[in-house]
Formats: structure tokens, C-alpha cells, sequence
DNA sequence: CATTTTTGTCATTTAGCTGTAACATATTGC
DNA sequence: GCAATATGTTACAGCTAAATGACAAAAATG
């Protein structure tokens, strides 16, 4: 009973868009899906609305007329207030570059335009949910093994390891998903994005290279192959 | 050899495409990758071939004469029997602004003409690949063997024990129906694949092979033959 | 714009798994 | 007990999947 709000009032969501046929398009959508929603052309228009109603998500362009969308991704980050709410980059194909792949936008997730609305209601969704229960994203670690996505380091026992973006990503996304088993394609959706083609082999070779810079610190084991099926992160074994 | 079909077939492809010359490209360009695919030049001729066979993935046009590819795309959406068919749309350069990110297009990816082949075959690989992830079962177990499809592991009493894919298959199938006695020929159709030849023989090796890698933890009792039938797994006796 | 780093792909090597055959042992019916 | 049949066991060759190394293109850096 004490859900109740769930049935009707999944959640508030702030929209950030200039297009305003973008903007209509995915008012209709959230609004259908259950949502409620206020929106914003600007960052000019959004602050008020983000100060006045804390909501639950921003949708935020990534381009935008004024101050960009990266900035302010950003400083709704470095504000302790805001600091917590999740937020999910609109990217047109081709803005997309390590820097919006990267976790040094500020946002939790991107979606590319076009979009399926499928697809951005599912990211809201498992974005939401993230939120829920664990809260900001501060230093993650794993005996002895951290990693930092404010500054993009690693560390292993207070040494900093050099890594590359995409090493970094990936192991960044295997220490938040532990034990678990990824196929390839998996890995490239989850890390390189969902609208970016490459063979399912590169995973392998970045395997490789991930394991070769934990090496020195003997900490490659905790990379895993599971034959014919993926790769797996795992303190265990 | 799970994968045998593969080699040969690897989905179904509706290509909807007015303009021949693209259309025969494209047909070209699929065979030879090896998937088996039919064409439609409208909407008209596309939808009996979609209501007769329904294809792995639709491959849609923009523009189209007659009822346009992206209304065509929201009625696909619409129909329960054909709402999870991947589409991937065809758009030419300049074809793709406001009117196209601004849609719900229905659309899970989308190419912009001209493309590279290359290109168009990765992105059918990953939207197809997506459309294949569902439903992941939990951990199953018995008697302290425990089974997680999702980590791919094998414990007994906590304890991890090594195993192979083939292995691992069997010993989840036989987890899965328990106390019931499959024929050799029953376990190839379930554990191998339909379409694969293997003799009869070799279930009894990969049944051995099974037996050994549980008796050191003395669980190899529960793998029981029965003489002249096949094989069982149970807890009991 | 030159230099360095990172990244994706391919070719090759390596390792591990699988299927089969051959032989051994067990069970059944006579 | 003996043949006939069924299953257990082992060894090995072939195959498949993954590891690795090398290279060129693309990005980042200064």
C-alpha cells in the first residue's frame, strides 16, 4: 500500500530539449508511459524547474543553445542537491565520442537519435532503478582494486595503475557487475554503446589488454573466460 | 557443433526496398553472409510475405511509394503477433533530421544510404543479437549442487567445481528433469540441438566425463544408468 | 601539424573441448 | 558358462574457441 504512487506516478522527469518537435515526441511518450514531466528549451528555462521540484530523472540534449547540455550535466552534478539525480544525455549519431561514451559527462546513460522509444523507456527505467538503491557513485572497489569515475583512475593498493578509456570502461563495468557471466555482444552494448559496430573479437583483445595492465599487480585473474560463452570479473577462484 | 544451423542460416531477413538496384544489392549482400531473406518493392507486397513467414528482422525503407516505411514500421510495432520483430530502417542522408530523430519511428536501428556493407552487417548482427536476449533463469539446485546459469558456475556445497561447456549443459538439463529417464537419442535432441549428428555413443563418454568431475565431491551417484534405456538423474537412492 | 596514444581488425598460435573408435567390463538370456 | 548385448573407460585426432602479436587507422595531445 505504501507503493501505491507507483501505480499511477512512476516518477518525475525533467526535459531538456530545444527541438521542440523532439520535446513534444517525447512528452507524449513519458506522459503515456506513466510519468509525469515538465520541460525546458533551454538551461535557462530548466534551472528554475530543477530548483523548484527536485525530479526523479533528467533527460538532457546533448547539444543545446547556450550553455550545453555536458556543462550542464556537470554542475547539476556538483551541486550537492542535485548531486543524486540520475541523468540520461540525448545524443545525435556522430556527437558520440569517447567523451559522451566516457563516465566523465556526468550522465548515467545516452541514448542516441534516433531512438526507438522502447529503448529510451527501458534506460529510464533500469537508470531509475540504479538510483533507487544505490546512491551516488563514489569510489568503487574490490579488494584492493579501485576505481575512481570522478577522475578516471584506478588504483591498486593506493598505486595508480595506467589505463585506457576503454579499459577503464570495462572494468568499470565488470567491477559493478561481478560473477556474472557477459558474452561478448553483451560487453559491447554495455560498454561501447548500443549504436556502434565492431567485431565481437575486439572484446577479446581488450580482454587482453586489461589483463596485461592488472598483470604487474597480479590481479589479471580476476578476468575471466568462460568457453563459449564470455567473459566474467570475479573475486572468487 | 551446437551452432551447426549457423553456418547455414542465420535468420530470416524481410527487405522492403523500392528502388531495384538497392534492392538486388542488398539481397546480394545478405545471401552471401548467409542469411535467407525475401523482397518486397511497397508495403502492399511486403505484407502477406510478413503475415506468411515472419522474418528474424525487417529491413525498411524510409520511402517508400504508397504508405511511407516509418508508418509501415508503427503498424509492425502495433500487431502483437510482430511487435518484437527487430526493424532496422533505411534512411538517406538528409532524409534523417528533425522529421526522423522527432518520430517514434518504431525503428530499433537505422542506416543512412549510402552505406557500407560492412556496416549494415554489424548493425543487423547486433540488433538481431539484442532481439535474442530474454528470459534468464535463476540458480538451480540440489542437494547442495547448486547450478547459476547466470554466472555459469557449478558449486558443490560452495565449493566451485570446474566443468566444461557440453558438461555444463547436461548437467543442467538433467538438474532441470530430474528423476525421469532420457534415451541417448532424447538427451543429443535436448543437450546437443536438433539438427546436430553426433552417435549415440558419445553421451556415454560426456555421461563418464560428467560422473568424474562430480566424485571427488562423491556426487556422481546421482548420474544413474538404466540398462537398455539411458540415463537418469536423481537424488534419491 | 607532428607526435603519441588508443583502438579495431586480421593472421597466427595456443589451448581446451569434443567426438569417435577401440578395447574392457558388466549384464542378460539361454 | 557362453554368447549376445549394453555400458564403462581410455586415448587420441580434429576441431573450435580464445590468446596473442602485429599493424594501420583514428583520436588525442601538445
Amino acid at each position: 500500500m505504501l507503493n501505491r504512487e507507483t501505480d499511477f506516478m512512476k516518477g518525475k522527469i525533467l526535459l531538456v530539449e530545444d527541438e521542440a518537435p523532439i520535446r513534444e515526441m517525447l512528452g507524449y511518450t513519458l506522459m503515456k508511459e506513466g510519468y509525469t514531466f515538465r520541460e525546458a528549451a533551454d538551461v535557462e528555462q530548466a534551472r528554475p524547474l530543477l530548483a523548484d521540484d527536485k525530479p526523479d530523472l533528467v533527460l538532457l540534449d546533448w547539444m543545446l543553445p547556450g550553455m550545453n547540455g555536458v556543462d550542464y550535466a556537470r554542475r547539476i552534478r556538483n551541486h550537492p542537491d542535485t548531486r543524486d539525480i540520475p541523468i540520461i544525455m540525448l545524443t545525435a549519431r556522430g556527437e558520440e565520442g569517447d567523451k559522451v561514451r566516457g563516465l566523465d559527462t556526468g550522465a548515467d546513460d545516452y541514448v542516441t537519435k534516433p531512438f526507438s522509444t522502447k529503448e529510451l523507456l527501458a534506460r529510464i527505467r533500469a537508470v531509475m532503478r540504479r538510483a533507487k538503491n544505490t546512491d551516488v557513485e563514489g569510489i568503487i572497489s574490490a579488494k584492493g582494486l579501485a576505481l575512481d569515475p570522478e577522475t578516471f583512475r584506478v588504483t591498486i593498493d593506493d598505486q595508480i595503475v595506467e589505463i585506457s578509456p576503454t579499459e577503464f570502461r570495462l572494468l568499470h563495468f565488470f567491477i559493478t557487475h561481478p560473477e556474472r557471466v557477459y558474452t561478448r555482444g553483451q560487453l559491447l552494448d554495455q560498454v561501447w554503446g548500443q549504436n556502434v559496430y565492431v567485431e565481437e573479437r575486439t572484446v577479446d583483445v581488450h580482454i587482453r589488454r586489461l589483463r596485461k595492465t592488472l598483470e604487474p599487480y597480479n590481479y589479471n585473474h580476476f578476468i575471466q573466460t568462460v568457453r563459449s560463452v564470455g567473459y566474467r570479473f570475479s573475486t572468487k577462484d
